[in-house]
DNA sequence: GCCGTTTTCGGCCCGACTGTTTTCAGTCG
């Protein structure tokens, strides 16, 4: 473990433990509790070291006293005995071969106790050489999709991007309507459905009178490479890209219930379900069971909120992170929509690394509905070849102005505003100076070398950035990349806090790879009274799209439309900036 | 191990699909 566990670190553990136990058979719920805790870490918007030191660690749902302590532990010596111990029992390898698809912690377990198989590898070659066989309950098929999973599993299947997952589910169902006329409705589902940055897997739900024979055709779908199982109501199939698909058909009148379950989260149905049992009902995907054995079947979500008393949730809340209980309060916030998004305030050109000019880039803006943008190209920097230095930017600045006087002059309501990408240096410094910065439009300052920094290291470089009169946004605040690198530790409520008071936006990047902020940290960093903004840091004009997957994320983060400074007119604005 | 509009003790979501079974356990979402 690295000198500072992260957040991602310490979930693994307590991910880790959980399978440990399930695979020894200990009790299931205090398996729940750890894996529970695990994912719940594994979300969160702030350094762990952050809640404890401020004595908040036990305020995190599903944390108690117990694993508050081992968080603690982890933090201070980057060991857990108690982690230990349990692999001990259980050699660590034996956890892998919970990643072949059918194999699950009792078979796991069972192969390690008695055929000592302690790897994937050594499964394989077992499961090559017959000596599967010899284990009650395993016949021909078992071992069959036992091999098929473990070359699955070997392809290191990797969580697909939000944007890739869209395009995949949305050709699969204009597929499957394709080959179904009398399909009545179809949909993504899942996580896809929620928002999540990255999803595992796509959940298709259709509905028509004759739901076996959906489910049939969805299965002979061109795009469909093997089916993994099928039945009368789902269906679990490959994609040729590589992707795993789920179909559930249901009547129609059941669309509700089954959207709803399959939309998930998880923790979000087990949770709405307990809430419909204390009122006698309970609940699956075909709709409420009532005590005398009745089913009230629901064409419509808001039919199944309103069923236990609750108004209609939108799905990037489902996460069981307090929507319930805003949802019983009615503070269930009014989420930011694609359509009020009035301008995008982070664009690249020629001038650096972008595709496209000015124009061009701005004429894809008002495609959009835009009323403005903001030209935000890099600053000259380490590695950055094209960089804009003093000389430059005032070059460009007549580019601009010469553009704003043709839109005013054609009537056109439109404007563009001068501003600059600049880079803030690891010790939080700016790479322009104030007299240069000082005359743009807006500045957009952004880290992007050296992110593995210490959680202090981190926080205090961006809030430096942020103490600088001159600074209106901070840019891609974390600076992960979705699958290839964590952002940095940065203490989000601090930076929020010192955003607010300076007023300066932090931005939610839309960009695929990044989705940064992530919800979790909109959340944070609203509730600590910051305003963002959602850019799409287009490099060309067909990135200007990606404004979709920000807004979503905002919408992750609880935002409403207020909330976000590019919904604001150009005029509101201003304003804002100038009353810094 | 966590948690509380029934509870500080006693609960902890629900059902489809599969394979190998004569009635069900395991896995998955």
């Amino acid at each position: 473990m690295t000198a500072y566990p992260t957040n991602h670190d310490i979930a693994e553990v307590f991910s880790a433990i959980a399978d440990l136990m399930e695979i020894l058979d200990e009790d299931r719920f205090r398996v729940q509790a750890y894996r529970r805790a695990g994912d719940v870490i594994r979300h969160l918007p702030a350094p762990l070291a952050t809640y404890r030191a401020r004595g908040e660690l036990e305020q995190i749902p599903g944390v108690g006293k117990a694993i508050a302590e081992k968080i603690g532990e982890l933090l201070d010596t980057g060991e857990l005995p108690y982690y230990n111990r349990l692999r001990e029992k259980v050699p660590p390898g034996v956890r892998e071969l919970l990643r072949v698809p059918g194999i699950g912690p009792r078979t796991a377990g069972r192969l390690y106790r008695e055929l000592g198989i302690t790897s994937l590898a050594e499964l394989k070659v077992a499961a090559e050489a017959g000596r599967l066989a010899a284990l009650k309950g395993f016949g021909a098929k078992t071992i069959d999709s036992i091999l098929q999973g473990i070359s699955a599993a070997e392809r290191q299947e990797r969580r697909m991007l939000l944007a890739h997952a869209i395009d995949s589910a949305e050709a699969l169902i204009n597929a499957l309507r394709a080959a179904v006329p009398a399909l009545s409705q179809a949909a993504y589902a899942g996580s896809l459905r929620r928002g999540r940055p990255t999803v595992g897997d796509l959940d298709i739900l259709a509905a028509a009178d004759d739901a076996p024979a959906v489910v049939r055709a969805f299965t002979m779908l061109p795009l469909v490479a093997r089916v993994e199982s099928a039945g009368d109501e789902k269906a679990s199939i490959l994609l040729h890209n590589g992707m795993q698909a789920d179909l559930i058909a249901v009547p129609p009148g059941m669309w509700g219930s089954a959207l709803q379950h399959f939309t998930g989260s998880k923790a979000h149905n087990i949770h709405f379900r307990e809430l419909a049992l204390a009122q006698g009902l309970s609940f699956s995907e075909h709709g409420f069971r009532r005590a005398d054995g009745t089913l009230l079947t629901c064409a419509t979500e808001e039919e199944v909120y309103a069923a236990i008393g609750l108004p209609w949730i939108p799905p990037e809340l489902r996460e069981d992170e307090g929507e319930f209980e805003a949802a019983r309060a009615g503070t269930l916030p009014c989420l930011v929509e694609l359509s009020d998004i009035r301008a995008d305030l982070h664009l690249h050109s020629t001038w650096s690394d972008g595709r496209a000019d000015i124009r061009t880039m701005a004429e894809a803006a008002r495609t959009r509905g835009y009323s403005h943008i903001a030209i935000t190209d890099h600053s000259a920097y380490m590695g950055m070849t094209h960089g804009l230095d003093a000389e430059r930017l005032r070059a460009q600045r007549q580019e601009i102005a010469a553009l704003n006087a043709e839109y005013a002059a054609r009537g056109i309501p439109f404007r563009i505003l001068h501003g600059v990408e600049v880079d803030i240096t690891p010790e939080g410094n700016l790479a322009l100076p104030d007299d240069v910065l000082a005359e743009l439009d807006i500045v957009v300052a952004s880290a992007h070398i050296q992110l593995r920094q210490s959680p202090e290291a981190a926080t205090e470089r961006l809030i430096r950035a942020v103490r600088n009169p001159h600074v209106d946004i901070i840019g891609h605040p974390v600076g992960r990349m979705l699958g290839s690198r964590d952002g940095a530790p940065v203490d989000i409520d601090a930076l929020a806090y010192a955003a607010a008071e300076h007023r300066v936006l932090l931005e939610v990047n839309s960009g695929p790879h990044r989705l940064d902020l992530d919800g979790a940290a909109v959340r944070r960093a609203l509730a600590s009274g910051a305003v963002i903004t959602i850019n799409s840091d287009a490099h060309h004009p067909d990135n200007l799209a990606w404004m979709r997957f920000g807004v979503v994320t905002a919408r992750r983060g609880w935002a409403g439309a207020a909330q976000v400074a590019n919904t604001w007119s150009d005029e509101a604005l201003q304003e804002w900036l100038s009353r810094r």
